[in-house]
Parts: C-alpha cells; sequence; structure tokens
DNA sequence: GATCCGTGTGGGAACGATGTCACACAGCCT
DNA sequence: AGGCTGTGTGACATCGTTCCCACACGGATC
C-alpha cells in the first residue's frame, strides 16, 4: 500500500489571497472585496476573481482573519462525557445549531475531572472562540471564561445564575411531579437515588422531592435519600444494598439516567417484580427505558433542544454582550410508563 | 438580573505578549522564549516572565501562533450522527486520545447529509486542522482533504483504502460468525438487515453472511436480505412485514444497532417470543442490548478504541506524512446472550 | 589588545487576511 | 478650466506570535 501522489496543487502550499490575486490579475485587497462582499467590486472582476478562486480551490484561512478581525466564528462546547446520551443529545443539538448559524464547533469531554474541565476552558480562550456552552461542574469554569471576555452559556446545571445566561430544565417541578405521582399511587416510602444535592440541578431535584412530600405530609427518611456517585457500578450496589435491606422502600425516583440504570440492574439481579413489588421513576428519558420491561416512567426532557437552545441563546448573546443575562427554563414531561403502579398490600 | 461586572482585566483586551514583556521589562522575542522554552532564557529572567504572565491571565493566542508556524494542534473529526451512540461512542474516544495529545478537537455533526459533510470538510481546511477523522459517506470527504494536504483517517467505513489511513473492524468476519452461530443452532431461514451492500461496512457484512451461508451450503433467499433505511422507523416497518408474513424466517441478522432497535421492536409488538419463535443477533453493542429481555447477542466492537485508535493513527501520520498508507482492523467479539436459540420445531 | 567564544537579549520580518486611506478615472456641473 | 461626485482599485498598516539574525557582554585565548 503505498500512498497516493497527491495533486500538483497540494504538494506545494496551498493556494492564498495572493496566489488569487495574481492569477485574476488584480490586488489582494480587490480579491478580499469580491470574495466577502464587503466593498465595491466590478462584476466582471468579481467574475473573473471567483473564478480564479474556484479554480485553485481557494479556501480563506481562518487564522488569518480571526486574527485580524479580532473575532472567531466557533463556539466552544464543554460536555462531561459524551459517553452518556443525555450529553451526546445535548452535543448533537448544539452542533446542528451551531452549523446553521455558521459557527464550528470545538468540542471537549471533560470526563468529569476538573482538571480537564480548567484545561478544556484555556484551550478554548486561546483558540479565541466567540463563546462556550458548558455543563459546569463547578463555578470556577464560567467564572474564567467570562473574566477572559468568553460570553459563556451554563446548560443543564447552572452555577452563576445572574451573572451568566443559563439554560436548565424545570428540575424542581420535575422532581415534584415524580414524587407526586409515585405518592398519588399510594407510595409512603419512596426512596431517592441523587449524585448531588448541594448544586443547581440535584439541589433542585431534591428539593422538588422533598416538595412533594412536604405537600402529603410524608416524613422524609434520611436513610432512603442515597447520595449516590456518579457511575452505574455504584448506583447498582447501593440500591442492592437498599432493596435487600428489611425494611425496602415501595418506590424509587432515581434523578437522573445513570442512577436509573444501576437502580433497575439492581431491581433485575434481586428478582425484584416491578411494579408489582417496587416501583420506579427517573428522570431523563434515555433510549432504554421505553424498551426494557416494564418500560419506565421518567421525566423526560427534549435533551436536543437544551443543547440547540443554548446556542440560540449563545448566539444572541454574542450579538448583545451588555444585555441582561437570562435564564432559560425548559419544561419537563412526566411519562408514565409501567414502571409505577400503587405499592403491595401488605 | 444584571449582568454582574467584569474584572478590570477583561474590560480592555486580552492581554497580549507584549503586555507581558513590558511587565517583566523585556522584549517579545524574550518572553517567547521563556514561555514555550525554545531558545535562551535567564532562569531568573524566565521566572520573572512567568510571574507576569500568570498575573496577567496571559493565554497566547492560537490564532497569532498557528498562522505564523503554518501548522496547528487540532483535528477535526466528522461523524454521521451523534445521537448514535455508535458515533457519540467513537467522539468520546477520539476526544479523550485528542487531549491526551493535546490536539483540540472540532466536532460536526454530519446528519447523513452529503451537503452537511462537504459543508463541514471545507471548514476544517479553513480551520487548517493538523488533521481529520471521518466516517464518510462517500469517497468526495477524504479526496477533498487530501487535496487540500490534509491526513485524513477513515474510521468504521472506508472508501480510499491505499491512499488513505483507515480503522476499520473485522466486519466481514464478524457478520460471518454471527451468522454461523445461528446456523449452528439449526437455523435455515436467516435474513439479513442491513443498510447497504454496495460499500465498505455494508459490503463486508453482507458478503460475511453470504460466506456464512455459502460454507453451509444454504441457499440464499434474495426476499430475506433487506436494504432497510438508516432509521428505526423504517427498519421497524420493514421487520413487521417480513415477519408478520407467511414465510417468515426463524433468525434475524441486523447489521448495526439502529437496524437492530428497528428488528427488536418489530418482534415485541408482534407478541413473536424470542428466542423461542425467533432468534435475533445484532451488530455493536448498544448499552439497550445487555438491559432487555431477552438480552440481545451481538458483535461486539470495542467504539470508544476506535476512536481513539484513529486519532492515534492521525497522530503517526502527521508525524510522518510520507509512509505507507496503513489500514488497522480491530477485533470484533460474538456475545452470546439470550435472543439466539435453535429454531422451533415445525 | 585583538579575536573568539558562549550566553543572553532585542529588533524586525514574516504568516494571511482585512479594511482604511489615497488616488485614478469618467462624467457632470458651475 | 476647475471642481465635484461616484465608482473602482491598489498600497499599506495591522492583528499576535514566532524565530532568524544581529548584537552585547564577560571571560578566555592567542
Amino acid at each position: 500500500m503505498t500512498m497516493e501522489r497527491r495533486g500538483p496543487l497540494s504538494r506545494s502550499r496551498r493556494p492564498t489571497i495572493k496566489d488569487v490575486a495574481e492569477a485574476a490579475g488584480v490586488s489582494r485587497s480587490t480579491v478580499s472585496r469580491a470574495l466577502t462582499g464587503r466593498g465595491y467590486a466590478a462584476s466582471d472582476v468579481r467574475e473573473r476573481v471567483l473564478r480564479a478562486a474556484a479554480e485553485l480551490g481557494y479556501v480563506p484561512d481562518v487564522m488569518a482573519r480571526t486574527l485580524k478581525q479580532q473575532v472567531s466564528r466557533s463556539v466552544g462546547v464543554l460536555v462531561s462525557d459524551l459517553r452518556n446520551p443525555f450529553y451526546a443529545e445535548l452535543a448533537a443539538g448544539a452542533s446542528r445549531e451551531a452549523r446553521e448559524r455558521g459557527y464550528t464547533m470545538v468540542l471537549a469531554d471533560t470526563s468529569l475531572s476538573a482538571e480537564a474541565e480548567s484545561e478544556a476552558a484555556e484551550a478554548l480562550v486561546a483558540l479565541r472562540v466567540a463563546g462556550a456552552i458548558v455543563t459546569p461542574n463547578s463555578p470556577a469554569v464560567s467564572t474564567y471564561l467570562s473574566s477572559h471576555g468568553i460570553p459563556v452559556v451554563e446548560v443543564d446545571r447552572q452555577f452563576a445564575a445572574g451573572s451568566t445566561d443559563g439554560v436548565v430544565v424545570g428540575n424542581r417541578v420535575g422532581a415534584r411531579t415524580a414524587t407526586a405521582h409515585l405518592i398519588e399511587l399510594g407510595h409512603r416510602r419512596i426512596a431517592l437515588f441523587i449524585d448531588e444535592t448541594d448544586w443547581t440541578t440535584g439541589y433542585e431535584r431534591y428539593h422538588g422531592y422533598l416538595e412533594a412530600l412536604g405537600v402529603a405530609a410524608i416524613k422524609v427518611d434520611p436513610d432512603l435519600v442515597v447520595s449516590s456517585g456518579w457511575d452505574v457500578a455504584d448506583s447498582r450496589r447501593r440500591a442492592l444494598d437498599m432493596l435487600s435491606g428489611p425494611n425496602r422502600p415501595t418506590a424509587v425516583f432515581a434523578a437522573n439516567n445513570v442512577l436509573a440504570e444501576g437502580v433497575w440492574r439492581a431491581i433485575g439481579e434481586l428478582g425484584l417484580r416491578a411494579p408489582a413489588e417496587i416501583s420506579l421513576v427517573a428522570f431523563d428519558d434515555a433510549p432504554w427505558m421505553s424498551m426494557v420491561s416494564p418500560q419506565v416512567s421518567t421525566v423526560s426532557q427534549d435533551t436536543f433542544n437544551l443543547g440547540a437552545t443554548a446556542v440560540r441563546r449563545l448566539d444572541e448573546r454574542i450579538e448583545m454582550p451588555d444585555a441582561d443575562s437570562v435564564t432559560t427554563v425548559l419544561g419537563v414531561r412526566l411519562v408514565t410508563r409501567e414502571s409505577t403502579a400503587p405499592p403491595p398490600m401488605i
């Protein structure tokens, strides 16, 4: 196998605007005007320039242009974990909207590591991106990017509400609705699986859960609130513990798709029959939830749209850097499937 | 809600190397040498420069650097559809490997559209990326990028074998193994669901299927080979047709995760009992396959590694542009779960 | 004392595109 | 004839960085 000989065009250096100018017999300035459409250019000259550019396969150098104009047409997107369908779909939405608005997308998977996150943020600054979208793990990213004059939109989670734009979903109302759904079915011992309860998304979902219990005058049992790690294995382990215990709950609300998967696996392994013996309701409608049996009831959010909306917001912010910051809250919807039913009679 | 006042630092323009030079009382050249480590710089001077840079929050401008050096540290990644877990995982692997090697990643979702694909390719040229990884839909992308001197690695699918590097999996052997597995169980009427049979991946899987049938001296029934579209809905429809027909197959080999989902849904909707009444084996181990009941047997490929390997290959190619092109074939593994069993007795 | 090192440092020309400015030309008015 | 306008073009400085080159300095060698 041998590398094919490259065309004559590419062996030499890439064509620059100067090459186009010479080929068309005009100056660099004229080429620039003809191609960008800014400023005068006689139609026959424009014609000639366009032809020359096409013939040479000329593509303007974004680096040089950005350097000169001091503003690029790319946005940075920082997500926690592309392997999680939630973030993948978020990124897909961002990608489509970015393309539609003429932005290129620089994407980094921050792998839930603070180090990777700040490293990636620094790369975005170095790249002089026009703006950034982040699913932050700490307030640091937004602060850092903002301090370098880069507009930021926090998505899914929001640390810097009030000083930074945000696009989130109705976490509290979603969690409240999910919990209320279980209560309505007759459940009283409802466990909550959640990653953390102190910040933004986790905080809201936790409080949504508390509110629903409060309304029904159900006392919160701290043993039923498990603050699990971020991966399936951990959540599964914790669920195995809780569900094989003596006084197990009759229902579980798993506050995201990863935790839900862990709980779901534990239920299966313990041979518990859902929803007859235990009900499960999740947050985030991952694809598997509508494929497994019983299908999992969940609070569904339009994740693709979440990403797209964030890019829209960012674009607006780039246009109007000094407008007041806004937080957009997208709606959620409880999808009741087969995993929730009244608790077993004792 | 009001935008927080930005720090004094950012209100004015971003600090440049010149600002650092003035703060440290040296020339721009010296700052450059001190920060990059190329060339002389007395240790006390270096110290002073580093401190000044840190104090100002200086981050070198990648645009300017790239413009000068004529080589960037970013790679382009073009995938078909981020919402498909296959591509998401591929991108995740690429992302991690890119980060480890000091590349930033420009990602575009080409949405299975040829137009978006070539648009994205042009953007990569404009960005002067150091290299690109693509899951191509046609030979055009690789040709185009190569003609602009951009090293390309084709991943998953390969159109330009011999002239472009590729990283693929053992599609033919995987398909053969999956089909042979069904034959071994006693199946004779084995349907194939596949997206296309003319190019690269689809071609290989198709021929793997044919080979396995050939070895067992089973005549190919063209009615059992359905070249479905690319989405779940289409595949489901085709599967409903075929499986509700008079002379249905006893087993289905679905050549990718999307088609498998369609077939799986159809099986469920028709109330067919798998594997008692129909066996199913897939290609690509999507998460849901090990969660549903019965769990789906499949040809598993290490998709994350596929992405990571592609970046590794690309990096090597960037280092040695004139070496012979190589195609890396990663192994696959048949994972037998619960969806395959001997055909029903007649 | 002239020359030659090695060690540092600064000046300045690139890289490719943009856009301001000056200017050239034709046609028209005073 | 001189001035003006409108149309079209080219020279040139600029963006932030790198890196080649020149050069300065102290010490060693002839």
